[in-house]
DNA sequence: AAAATGACGGTGT
DNA sequence: TACACCGCCATTT
């Protein structure tokens, strides 16, 4: 039971092949809100089926690593690398690793 | 219905 | 580069 906003971000979110990211922001602007980011982590931070969605691959618009409700940051950190994301300083070089997504309307 | 919360983001110091 | 502030928004209290 989620509502049209949350249930926006978790398919979006579904989207992101592994091996990529991208940011709150993005996430927020895809769908029309640019200025939801942090509605965005609102609703990431209440999913449980990481399966589905993975919100491993959000971060910060920085590329900083921002949270994860299952082991914190520093599984977030393991997991993208594991999926061949380099994570320097605790961050991703956004200018390599950002997913552009096949601009999807909303 | 009203106030508080948080996995943001941009700006200024 | 790091940190403190402040504005924003959907969701939760």
């Amino acid at each position: 039971v989620y509502t049209s906003f949350t249930a926006k971000v978790y398919a979006i979110v579904a989207q992101i092949p592994a091996g990529k990211v991208a940011t709150y922001g993005d996430i927020a602007q895809i769908i029309g809100n640019p200025l939801a980011a942090r509605a965005v982590g609102m609703a990431l931070s209440r999913n449980l089926n990481t399966h589905q969605v993975p919100c491993h691959r959000v971060v910060g618009s920085d590329g900083s690593l921002r949270g994860y409700a299952f082991g914190g940051i520093l599984a977030k950190s393991r997991l993208l690398q594991q999926e061949g994301v380099p994570i320097r300083n605790g961050k991703v070089d956004l200018k390599k690793s950002r997913w552009h997504s096949a601009a999807n309307v909303y």
